[in-house]
DNA sequence: ACAAATCTGACTAATTTTGTCAAGTATAAA
DNA sequence: TTTATACTTGACAAAATTAGTCAGATTTGT
């Protein structure tokens, strides 16, 4: 599997957030209630989510976290690559440390198979945005229901 | 990481055997000495490998294994799956077992993104073939070397 | 002051990964 | 027929990762 639970549950917190862009800030118990995800796990994915400048958080009674950028801005692949680390197929194509490292790289063709692998997850990862889910989101629900939002994500 | 060592070293002995089809059964000790993995592990891989009905064993001295097709019929997403399993980008797009199943899914749009990912990945490791990577290879070892084989992989 | 919310770090059970090891079985060659 | 070679199987286990939980501190609006 490419991604954990930390990649799946963020991207749906993330995409719980942009629902409600605009709306001020969204505290982790609402999200919480929501998506079905632990208010403690939240917070442990927030904090990676916050370093990586996708959410700022409000202090105190009313707060909460809101989007930094809008949702048209802020593609899947920033949003995963900050809660999974770098996304590769295998370790060799993005070195996190020197046992990673492999010294045939440069003449390996299978280095080259899967280096072309990463680049097109990371390339399918970054032509959808929030926004982009949400549309479709909204075209899903138009299905069901008589008022668009809020859609089941 | 889409895979672990156990798709990567796989890939790898299948690699090798397809540089030697038609030589004869390669034993693993060969493969061991030549890939730098331990003939443990590797005997641990040949398992899957055989029951997916990829590679076929010969006993006894001069004995070892053969890939059953030819390398050009044999697709790297097929080494990988008999290794890994089913690749997907996350398990609720190839669900495992019950809890791996979501009650959204027809109306997800997260479960569309998943799927196209996983999709995406398939059809790479689809189109390339051991044949295709000993051809790539040869390529690569061309410029290097005044004889084409062995190359490195 | 109080309550609502974030923030932080420590902790842990379960699972997966990455192997090792030992004791077989089958068979070709001498 | 003996023997060495090589596959075969199952048990075991250390290390890493996953998937959280928990306790307590901090901040801030009312």
């Amino acid at each position: 599997m490419l991604l954990s639970t930390k990649g799946e549950y963020g991207v749906r917190c993330m995409l719980d957030l942009a629902i409600h862009y605009g709306q001020g800030p969204i505290s982790i118990r609402d999200i919480s209630k929501r998506e079905g995800i632990s208010k403690n796990y939240i917070e442990q994915l927030f904090v990676r989510l916050r370093h990586a400048k996708l959410i700022k958080s409000v202090r105190g009674p009313k707060g909460g976290y809101l989007l930094i950028s809008q949702p048209r801005r802020i593609k899947i692949g920033d949003v995963v690559r900050a809660l999974e680390g770098p996304i590769a197929a295998i370790r060799c194509v993005q070195p996190q440390n020197s046992k990673d490292l492999c010294e045939r790289i440069s003449t390996c063709v299978l280095y080259i198979l899967w280096k072309r692998l990463t680049d097109k997850i990371n390339e399918v990862l970054d032509s959808t945005t929030l926004e982009g889910l949400c549309r479709e989101g909204m075209k899903l629900s138009k299905h069901r229901l008589a008022h668009p939002l809020p859609f089941q994500i």
